[in-house]
RNA sequence: CGGGGUGUGGCGCAGUUGGCUAGCGCAUCUGGUUUGGGACCAGAGGGUCGAGUGUUCGAGUCACUUCACCCCGACCA
């Protein structure tokens, strides 16, 4: 039996289809690089999305909904973001299909040719700012602040699943304000909600930051990030916030009249996070017994496993059980009971375990009996026996235990795998074993560029509230002057 | 688009220098015993070996062609 579990172990460290697919996440469909989320995936991203969109409305953001098909002439408008995009858009050429006049099967119908050819969003900055220039006239109109939940695709070279789909969900929002501070501001604003989100919900240690102007949004004046590490050290780009000055107000003639009654270009944002977050939960958390959710996220925060053997005790258990169940809700926690009768319970705690439910509850004839339950827990796989009457607290509170716990194990992880290089050699020995190195640049994007020809690591960001370095110091590649460090890092 | 790899029951794989009836594990179905950490025994069903062409008395195995997928790179959230 040990052997079975080392076998499997080996398995699940493979981190991508092997994990997200058995742990019943998702399949890979035969559509070259997108996903089916499976029900239980979907679940976490819906929960995901409902504490995202609550924090939004606090920002007064509102839901809006834009369409997916964007003619081709808008996209020749804003030069630098076309350019950013343009290489990897799907484009709908055709409206209707026929039957085959040559044979068997169904043939584009050639007549059916579109005067002007539509592009699937990849982003939707272009479509959105065609609108706002009819919605925006004068200071009074401003600030407009939409967010929209959507697909987008982009048709990239290389695919992974979770982490670059040719289709994905998302959520992108789009601010047009009065005033470059106001819109730099909400830009701000918006990296810290998602920063707050993904400490806080996802358990999820982000380092805040400027991109390098390599890379940057096309389009973009700032790009602001939040930077996660996964497990094997390296950066995953978790959220963006970009504020955008005027580039798009110009592009697409959005002018307002200001209380003096001049007219003004428009200062935008945009910022987004996507079914990336998954990829980054189970990369940053899972372990080779499967997923590890953190309980403000988990579909099923308390699964409850029932040990019996005659039916006399199932149907026993069943009901205390559901006289539990009753009290964990009331206390506010989502829980299942696994009430299966054709699955022994060995198999449905390892089953539970590959889902990552938090806490796992058992109760059988002898805590019939003595009037306790056995508590598990799933980040650190620990047992213990609790007094029924007092369970309901001691889930509360475990359930915040596992939260904080989740992220101060990922914390931990990276501060141990960040440090300060001042050398070239030592660089290019250690930035490929999985580290983020704090080093000097020198602020140019050649020298950038040549780290990355060279080692493959590129400028994670230039940290704002974590490993925050200003100190004077030369380029760890060019030597020249630099006034901070910042953070390298081999990125997904 | 370059470099490498893999295609054999639902899934994961073995298959020798070509050889006769294509195997194994998991899963499935039936019956029984089990049930506090992925049960066991007995039996059953399920495959035109990715596709095509060729070599041969004979091809899962060799050659050529083609398709699909995976990994590495360029591109990217």
């Amino acid at each position: 039996m040990a052997k079975e579990v080392t076998k499997r172990a080996e398995n699940y460290s493979q981190w991508y289809s092997d994990l997200v697919v058995k742990a019943d996440l998702a399949e890979q469909s035969a559509v070259r690089g997108c996903m089916v989320i499976k029900p239980y995936g979907y679940a976490i991203w819906e929960k995901m999305q409902g504490v995202l969109d609550g924090m939004f409305k606090e920002t007064g953001a509102k839901n809006a909904y834009f369409p997916l098909f964007i003619p081709k002439s808008f996209f020749s408008r804003e030069a630098e973001h076309v350019a950013g995009f343009a290489k990897e858009c799907a484009v709908v050429t055709h409206h209707r299909l026929m039957n085959n006049p040559d044979g068997p099967g169904i043939v584009v119908d050639p007549e059916a040719r579109l005067e002007e050819e539509l592009i699937v969003r990849p982003t939707s900055e272009t479509i959105i700012w065609s609108t706002y220039k009819n919605w925006i006239k004068s200071w009074r109109d401003l600030p407009v602040l939409c967010n929209q939940w959507c697909n987008v695709v982009r048709w990239e070279m290389r695919t992974r699943p979770f982490l670059r789909t040719t289709e994905f969900l998302w959520q992108e929002g789009h601010t047009a304000h009065a005033t470059a501070e106001e819109a730099e501001e909400k830009a701000w604003e918006m990296v810290n909600v998602y920063a707050k989100f993904a400490r806080e919900c996802m358990s999820l240690p982000v380092i805040v930051g400027h991109k390098s102007p390599n890379e940057r949004f096309a389009g973009a004046l700032d790009t602001l990030t939040i930077e996660a590490m996964m497990q094997d050290g390296k950066a995953l780009q978790s959220g963006t916030s970009h504020f955008l000055g005027q580039n798009f107000a110009k592009s697409f003639d959005v002018k307002f009249a200001d209380s003096e009654g001049n007219l003004q270009y428009v200062w935008a944002t945009s910022w987004g996070v996507s079914t990336r977050l998954m990829g980054a939960l189970i990369m940053a958390h899972g372990d080779d017994c499967g997923l590890v959710l953190p309980p403000a996220l988990a579909p099923i925060q308390v699964v409850m496993v029932p040990i019996y053997k005659t039916p006399e005790e199932r149907s026993a258990i069943i009901e205390k059980m559901e006289e539990v169940k009753k009290g964990l809700l009331a206390g506010g926690h989502s829980v299942e009971i696994d009430d299966r009768d054709t699955l022994r319970p060995g198999f449905k705690f390892a089953e539970w375990e590959l889902k990552g439910v938090p806490v796992r509850l058992a109760i059988g004839p002898r805590d019939l009996e003595g009037g306790t339950v056995e508590v598990h827990r799933r980040d650190t796989m620990e047992k213990q026996t609790v007094p029924l009457e007092s369970l309901v607290g001691a889930i509360g509170s475990l359930l915040d235990d596992i939260q904080r716990n989740i992220y101060a194990k990922a914390l931990a992880f990276r501060d141990s795998n960040v440090e300060k290089c001042d050398d070239w050699e030592e660089f290019k020995e250690k930035i490929g074993t999985g580290k983020f190195l704090l080093c000097h640049w020198d602020g140019t994007a050649e020298t950038e560029q040549k780290i990355k020809d060279e080692t493959k690591a590129t400028i994670r960001c230039i940290p704002v509230d974590s490993y925050v370095c200003e100190e004077e110091g030369r380029d760890i590649y060019s030597g020249k002057p630099s006034p901070r460090r910042v953070v390298f890092g081999i990125a997904y």
